[in-house]
DNA sequence: CTGAAAGCGCTTACAG
DNA sequence: CTGAAAGCGCTTACAG
């Protein structure tokens, strides 16, 4: 154990300190120093501690080419999410890889643009890198994408959405009920007494038309449903588009007491658009958004939003992931983590 | 090549298709097809085709982890920024990856916080997994990252900076010059007409700093540079820290009549701030940005500022490493992109 | 230009 | 509980 390990001789030698050196230094297998680094049950603690004391002398760290092609797993963890132009994203993938990566784990991202060939593709080429966990956003992919993750039998945790009926009571998921965060919002509204609530939306993404329906059953139950009141517009969400919404709202229907916008960047540039045009808010049009971005409590006047927990769904989805890959079974495999009105000026 | 090759029969087969089934069904060597499929010279152009029909006809695609042990070189491109919650350099992430993955190449992304040892220790990790190139923010790296670096042989491009010296020509790099950046938007404000032309910094680094050199240079050389105009901030760069900085300015050194924000976060806070004083911008105090950001095309009033190519600089820095990796020469190895000012209505 | 062979650095049945 | 051996799927000197 006093001895530098020889270098090997081989022509194409890395330079590495190896499984063998650290076996050679240990008096014992690679087999067992492998077993033992790894933490397997079943190998005496003396060797245990041999092997961990040599290995960490000599600086061993394992290579994870040579582990991904012997056991057929790697150390990566893919995530594959819409778009990296939404905070909200940026948000759930750093909260994610800051878990996964003290875990020791390796995050591969795809951006898949809210298309599903594109995520398809983008899962097919992680795929390929044998990864040890999936996490996706989003419970809506097609078939052939559905086919691939379960064909590749790798542990897999869906973000942002609960399924809606018990037929995907089998799958893992973080996040919480958009749909009735669209109600709870429009319900607010309606106590405070705004009486034509209008629904301003872009993207159109599965969670958006949740909150969508949300918003529905919320107006309808109170009997203010009106069909004139949905500005749904499938362009990419954006505060030039929120001013752009919020100007048409108020041209073609003066009578809208408030707007609930499906996102903060629309709420945002409509209050921009508001202050431009002199409208004020929340005497002549209440606006509220969603998700509480950066900014939203910065506005003038301050933005009323329903804030979403986001990190919270990142980091709770990469531990149930990391208990999925180590073959844990989990008691929650479903977890609500709710949301909150944030109430402020601008409703 | 009208069989299907048989399934091998070994325990551990991973049902894949390999280069020993394509080498098979075409009738050569593993070896050939090896280097028919990499496009190494030195292959019968009859035999590329026999093997990359048969290829893809198989559907073969290799495996990243037996290439990345074999060659001890993976398909990763490791990335190091700074934060994700600058959209700065989620737009530089971005067009990289994007970049990178038309060519192939996996994305390997550390966040360092500013954090020079963080920075080292994602480096050590990102390293173990033999990346082909490396894609790092700034030139300011401490010593063990620099040894790192070096030792590692991995091609390496910086972004977003240029170096000043002629110590670091031999270092490859791709963005523009901050310090002059900040000396022409200064000048920009001097020939307008303002007189106090205040620095506002957050964050603090190394490239904000450049900035505040320049425009401590463009005071000096007109003659108005004053300590006091310089508000430097060590805390996180956001909108709120803007709006705070804007009220300490307004009251300790209310005859200031310009305040160049190193950053457009900062500035939009400012505009924001000023709205709620009331206080008018541009008539009793212009306040410029930097970066261009989302939302500062919307402010009331717009924010003028310095257009940075963040996408471009992603993109070239990827094509350039993407050439480095090819062992091509490079004409340029240091490119700069340029800044441009968006004159808007705050200024 | 092509092939046989060794090797990259691990993991994992299989025996004991 | 431990070890010898085979194998993961490629690349790359080395010969020819």
């Amino acid at each position: 154990m006093s001895t530098t390990p020889l270098p090997s001789k081989s022509t194409r030698a890395t330079g590495r300190v190896t499984l063998s050196d650290v076996a050679r230094a240990a008096g014992v297998s690679p087999s067992t120093v492998s077993r033992a680094l790894r933490g397997e049950r079943a190998v005496d603690p003396a060797l245990i501690e041999r092997v961990t004391a040599v290995s960490s002398m000599l600086g061993y760290v394992p290579d994870p080419a040579a582990r991904a092609l012997a056991s057929q797993r790697s150390d990566h963890v893919a995530i594959l999410i819409p778009l990296l132009s939404n905070a909200l994203f940026v948000d759930l993938l750093e909260a994610a890889q800051t878990t996964l990566r003290a875990a020791g784990y390796q995050t591969l991202m795809g951006v898949t643009h809210y298309d599903a060939s594109e995520e398809e593709q983008l899962l097919r080429e992680q795929l390929l890198h044998r990864p040890a966990g999936l996490l996706v956003t989003g419970l809506d992919h097609n078939q052939a994408t559905r086919k691939l993750m379960a064909h590749s039998q790798v542990p897999c945790v869906h973000l942002m959405d609960l399924p809606i009926d018990e037929s995907e009571a089998d799958i893992y998921c973080v996040g919480f009920r958009q749909t009735e965060a669209g109600a709870v919002m429009t319900r607010y509204l309606l106590d405070k007494g705004y009486r034509r609530v209008a629904f301003a939306a872009a993207q159109l993404d599965p969670r958006v038309m949740q909150r969508l329906y949300g918003w529905r059953k919320a107006l309808q139950e109170a009997g203010r449903y009106d069909p004139t009141l949905e500005w749904l517009n499938p362009a990419p969400s954006s505060l030039a588009l929120g001013g752009v919404i919020f100007e048409q709202i108020m041209q073609q229907s003066p009578a809208v007491d408030a707007i609930f916008f499906c996102n903060d960047d629309l709420a945002q540039g409509a209050l921009m658009a508001a202050l431009r045009l002199g409208i004020s808010v929340p005497s002549q049009v209440a606006i509220v958004g969603f998700n509480d971005l950066t900014g939203s409590d910065q506005m003038l006047p301050t933005l009323t939003t329903v804030r979403t927990p986001r990190a919270q769904i990142g980091q709770a989805a990469a531990r149930m992931l990391l208990s999925l890959m180590r073959g844990e079974a989990l008691e929650t495999p479903q977890l609500d983590l709710g949301f909150e009105i944030v109430e402020r000026q601008s409703s």
